[in-house]
DNA sequence: GTCTATATACGGATAGAC
DNA sequence: GTCTATCCGTATATAGAC
């Protein structure tokens, strides 16, 4: 355990992000957060100044948290490309399970404030990983068909991601409960790297 | 043209969705909207009642457009698989250049709100379409691996829709701007029909 | 239908006692 | 560090004149 802050601290710290998370910046009030962390109103502004700058805060670490987990599978050296595949589907698939508010809200806050994604050094890491230069391998030695490699990360990224977001029309069209969808979910850590190997073979 | 609703109402109607669609609705004042549509404050609510109501009817139309010009492509009796999801590619991605705040709008309201959708009719249309029972035939044939039909679906839309919600990432990562970004897109209009294709197949 | 003026409430933030 | 009380700006909404 960290003692790095405070308990009220995180107790703020907690009960912003998770409201930040489900409402988003706007609707989120300063009062809310007090109350969801039985704290004093007043505390949230002695602790970190303003709203503004407590979302910041939140923002910036939440972003850091989860890059780093996404660059952390790409650059194994030891791995194949599909192996790569394999573990991330099934990686992010957990962790987006564990907190499925997570990629709206990232994508959200992001359409609204680029310049947060520019400061995080990890951003342009994922291009230079080493994923991309083995599928770059394979582009070059003809294996693969000559497609650009921002397709093949981007495809990656959808086929794993995209279904959380629409997941509430998911769920109305199919008539699932949030089991069966976290089922349909597992699934697709097995389906999701056949497909992309099928993508880009020739 | 219609003449359905008076200047004023079209004003504010336009003003109001442009916000709505930027900003989202927490982040919207009745203020933002009175000065973008050029209008007296207090016509919004002479028009609208209230702001809240306001957005319901401005997120229903627009749910109802998009949902309408989705289920078309995929109900045209006379066309293959094949060229409804070229068909789809094409005009979703025309659709989405034209209005490229649409797929977050939706996705972050309809999270917010998902009852909001379980309203429209053609929702449950699209597990009844044309497409999906002739992927089912396809699978039933033989020709197709043996995989639910809400994967086949999922996967189409997320190849086509997510590049665009993660845009401002792709962008940075790759350095491009909004042309270079809508030129990948336009590309992806031949690609995602190889794919998904490639993907079903035995 | 359109305007001005205003009621009313809420949200962010701080002063100042403890 | 934590509390109460409160300031002040802004937001939604309406009353009432024209």
């Amino acid at each position: 355990m960290e003692t790095k802050y405070s308990d009220t601290e995180l107790k703020i710290r907690d009960a912003a992000k998770s409201l930040f998370l489900k409402k988003g910046y706007s609707a989120t009030t300063t009062r809310d957060i007090a109350q969801e962390s039985q704290i004093n109103l007043a505390l949230l502004n002695y602790y970190f100044t303003s709203k503004r700058r407590l979302f910041e805060i939140i923002m910036f670490e939440t972003l850091y948290d989860f890059l780093n987990k996404m660059v952390e599978v790409y650059n194994d050296e030891e791995t194949t490309i599909r192996e790569k595949i394999e573990l991330a589907s099934s990686k992010y698939i957990d962790m987006i399970i564990a907190e499925p508010l997570l990629p709206t809200f990232i994508l959200n806050e992001l359409k609204n404030n680029p310049t947060n994604f520019l400061k995080m050094p990890t951003a342009k890491v994922i291009m230079k990983s080493q994923l991309i230069s083995q599928y770059n391998d394979g582009v070059k030695k003809g294996i693969y068909k000559k497609v650009d490699s921002i397709h093949f990360i981007t495809n990656i990224l959808s086929l794993i991601v995209f279904p959380f977001i629409c997941s509430p029309i998911i769920m109305k069209m199919e008539k699932l409960n949030k089991t069966d969808f976290n089922k349909m979910m597992n699934q697709r850590k097995k389906l999701i790297p056949e497909w992309i190997i099928q993508m880009i073979k020739k």
